[in-house]
DNA sequence: GAGTTAATTGATCATTGTTCAATAAAAGGA
DNA sequence: TCCTTTTATTGAACAATGATCAATTAACTC
């Protein structure tokens, strides 16, 4: 058989991504496999190596999908609140994604992905939105003629998140994970701003 | 052949993750094979499953060796020093052993470890030991009744150090990923601690 | 309707972790 | 010393994997 065109590139491409999610958060990244993928949408192994280049590429655009999940629920928080807040609720979000997803999340810090020399860019774009939303939670802080260090805190906090929430995931208790994963980084966040309140003039 | 003794069981295990260290410090988790250690030990695979139990216990164990590794190259500092310098020097140590011996390292967070339940106790033992090089180096900015709490501060700076060297190592270029891994990890240090200042009486 | 283009197949290859009956060397006992 | 038991070692065999690519055939073009 050829050509069937039963459905579209596009259309082909959400069913490869939406049965290797399904396969990752069943069983984890081990459990997701083209040939599966493959009978599971009906289609043979040589449709999905004509859509990605190889598996790590499959890889790479479910993980960016993962990112896009983890942007829309994280929705910018009320400018009302304190930017310390507003952290806490950024973060309070990000854990129960982590935790709900935890496979999926996993995932998108596996090794097989920093092999090669960096991410695309469109990749990145997809991570500077999300580190956006903490450089604006924590903007107020900050003059505006130190827009460096507002950067640089924000990647502080985010990659502290996400040691934090890394580092939960070996923990055999999920209940106590969770909760432990919250009170640091409840820590983190009222000290770290506790300390830039110091720091920083305004 | 069978029963050669050329080497005792401890040699044999020696032999084995000295083989697999080699592997992973070349290319990674991925190149690390049970036939390709085989091979160069100059056994066959079935001696591999006579000492480990399986591959991912192959892996926990040469994790083991790394953690061991990080201990001893994160000497303690001295005590003289405040807090905070102490922090810096174990943390600049740190994003040295993690850049130096990347993909050994990042084997240590590989998401095949985190399927099974919970990690043994003298892998935890382990991790311990290196938590309590970052409370003894906090120590003094608690008083003695909130050991709690000067825990939690060393979890925290340690998941933190974690999530910072772990996505420096999705940069491409390696000496500006150190390098910024350094200035981030000193921009926690500052404001955390200036943060348990405000906070902690004494 | 002939010719071109491109989607789809699946057998094929090299590798992988893992198993386990067969084997042979050492240890123990008489 | 010889027989028995124990145990280290082997490697063929198995199931599964990612990846390739010539062959096939449907759709499109003119």
């Amino acid at each position: 058989m050829a050509r069937r065109y039963d459905h579209s590139r596009e259309e082909l491409y959400e069913m490869i991504l939406n049965e290797a999610h399904r396969q990752v958060m069943d069983g984890g990244l081990r459990s997701l496999s083209a040939r599966k993928i493959a009978k599971e949408i009906g289609y043979s192994v040589g449709t999905i190596y004509n859509l990605f280049s190889n598996f790590d590429d499959l890889i790479l655009h479910l993980n960016g999908r993962t990112l896009d999940l983890l942007f829309e629920n994280l929705s910018v928080p009320p400018e009302t609140l304190d930017p310390e807040d507003q952290l806490r609720e950024l973060s309070m979000t990000y854990i129960k994604f982590t935790r709900t997803n935890q496979n999926l999340w996993n995932c998108l810090f596996d090794n097989r992905l920093l092999i090669r020399d960096g991410l695309p860019e469109w990749y990145n774009k997809k991570i500077d939105k999300l580190l956006e939303l903490i450089e604006k939670a924590i903007a107020p802080l900050f003059s505006s003629l130190n827009s460096l260090e507002r950067h640089q805190s924000a990647w502080v906090l985010w990659c502290s998140f996400h040691g934090i929430c890394s580092l939960a995931n070996f923990q055999s208790d999920n209940e106590e994970a969770t909760t432990y994963a919250a009170t640091l980084t409840d820590q983190l966040i009222t000290n770290y701003i506790a300390g830039l309140k110091v720091y920083q003039p305004q």
